[in-house]
DNA sequence: GTGAAAGCGCTAACAC
DNA sequence: GTGTTAGCGCTTTCAC
């Protein structure tokens, strides 16, 4: 069957195109009560939905809003492999959804690049996961469309952002194992040179551990891919090291790997070492002993980000960047605390 | 900066719109070379992108493919809780990309009715998830466009399906712990009556007992919820049942929370338990010890998910149905087989 | 309060 | 080979 447009409410009603589009669009002002019931009730009979091409062709925004995931390794497919997209996409669908728009995936590479994205299909805005620098930044182009960074440091001010006190939440974590009496910490991280976010969380660590006159010592920041397998190895590289009993993972995934191969190593944690995350991916509450880690409700920062983007596009939000509070999430992988 | 159309393009070459949309669309057997070229460096320069909306109101598809997945629960909106979901779409994803596609994702539930979204997006096709039973079925709304359906026992003719054997899948499951020599084996599983897949499942491993002459005993079936805390839960009552020694996981998160509830409880695996999963998520491979299990890599699945939607798309999709193979991945958490 | 008509960017049948 | 044109479904200005 043909689709039902607004030309066949029009004819079934004995009125204009215009008159239907006005009621579609909630100008009931420009309708009488009476008409509005009509059309109202024929649009419901003959199961009438706009078409969002037509509305977007006409100039009235597409209703999709662009997520958008860089690739970093164009080999590399498995964008989701960290939980933490699943889960903050999760909130922000159902935010947007709610509001009566829709998502577009898209994974970014070298190959195609974000501009032609939007403009493509005539995205509202975009929400953008990992444009850490100032170089990634210019992949985004210089179109004027709404986009909000997640995590991002850039200071360009074209952009809106998302982010987390990275310094101060790393700080705290520090923190936390300093009290509970550890000397040697270790800081399990991605490679901190090529991000800014991963520079804030070591220098959060260097600060707490300086502000208890615990001196800094490069050898115990181990610095790897982002990865299970990264945790691991970093597990087995710290266990070879006699002195180190308190272990910071910037990420629940290396984190998770850590635990593991020291469980599998036969210790005890958190008698033998006491392992913070970062994120508070649903995995840190999988894993057993659960895991203590720095983080908020991802899923609900999708939300926030759902309702940040929309603001953004309705021209109702003026901060640039806005912060995430964090929370400290005392789990079974460090020392019970009174 | 406006917008650049096919009508500037079109001017700037001194040629009319048609010539420049040939051009666009590879119909190059109508356009002179040297004029495929001009137009080809013009596009270029001027940074032409096609509209999807006005390729779409003209009827010529929108190069979107919808991926639905329905909310069972109102109130939940964690869809991607399940890292099957993440991984698969990940290969869809990456497949569609190549193929000049996006991806609009969608969740329905009683709100916003599934053929609402198609007709609003003028979605080429679509990939639905968890349209187990003929009653979901119906929510589908009968429509014509190209639909692939994963993990679904519909008899309806009208849509394509990619599924596993999953009673076969199952009973090499059962058989590989009966093989092992265990007696009394547990299946911790999803609601049974409300899932054709898990019915399946069910009766794979039934099949599989009968063969080895190993009573089937109602009291080993443990239904819950397909969560982590299902697993731990399941595996309290295991424990408590003194003869059990094999577990079928018809998912590898109830695997996992098996897993770790034994260990916490001082169980050795696969020593005390053997335990097989299923899917082979992620997940699996980031448990210790490594979880034995059933599935195939999600997200070569995913692509070809991909591969078959645009097949059908194009027509060049005859078989109905498309079957999956699965493999028994034999880890650390069955017993060491010659 | 309602309608006519132009225009959004693109395609394709048809004319030249 | 290339141009003309109608039309896809909708919005919106401007008449009435």
């Amino acid at each position: 069957m043909k689709r039902v447009t607004i030309k066949d409410i029009a004819e079934a009603c004995n009125v204009s195109k215009a008159t239907v589009s006005y009621v579609v669009n909630g100008k009931l002002n420009k309708v009488s009560p009476e008409m509005v019931k009509k059309i109202t009730a024929m649009m419901e009979k003959m199961e009438y939905v706009p078409s969002l091409s037509a509305k977007s062709l006409a100039g009235k925004g597409s209703k999709l809003i662009g997520v958008v995931i860089p690739q970093v390794d164009v080999t590399q497919k498995m964008i989701f492999d960290n939980p933490f997209y699943s889960e903050f996409l999760s909130g922000l669908e159902y935010y947007l959804r709610q509001a009566g728009y829709s998502i577009v995936l898209s994974v970014i590479n070298r190959d195609n690049c974000f501009e032609d994205m939007m403009k493509k299909w005539n995205l509202d805005g975009a929400v953008v996961f990992g444009i850490d620098n100032e170089e990634m930044v210019k992949a985004l182009g210089n179109q004027k469309m709404p986009i909000l960074l997640i995590d991002s440091y850039t200071t360009n001010r074209r952009f809106y952002r998302m982010n987390l006190r990275d310094e101060e939440a790393s700080f705290v974590a520090t923190t936390l194992l300093v009290e509970e009496g550890q000397k040697n910490i270790a800081l399990v991280t991605g490679k901190v040179d090529k991000s800014i976010l991963l520079q804030r969380r070591l220098s959060g660590y260097k600060s707490a551990l300086e502000q208890h006159h615990i001196p800094f010592d490069p050898k115990l920041v181990f610095e790897g891919d982002v990865t299970y397998e990264y945790g691991v190895q970093a597990a087995n590289e710290i266990m070879g090291m006699s002195d180190i009993t308190g272990i910071i993972a910037t990420a629940d995934i290396l984190a998770l790997g850590i635990l593991n191969q020291m469980q599998a190593s036969g210790k005890n944690i958190p008698n033998e070492y006491s392992i913070v995350g970062f994120d508070d991916t649903y995995q840190a509450k999988m894993m057993y002993p659960k895991l203590t880690t720095i983080g908020q409700n991802i899923s609900r920062r999708g939300e926030l980000a759902g309702e940040l983007i929309l603001k953004i596009i309705h021209g109702e939000q003026t901060e640039k960047e806005y912060f995430m509070d964090f929370e400290v999430l005392l789990r079974e992988t460090t020392r019970k605390r009174d």
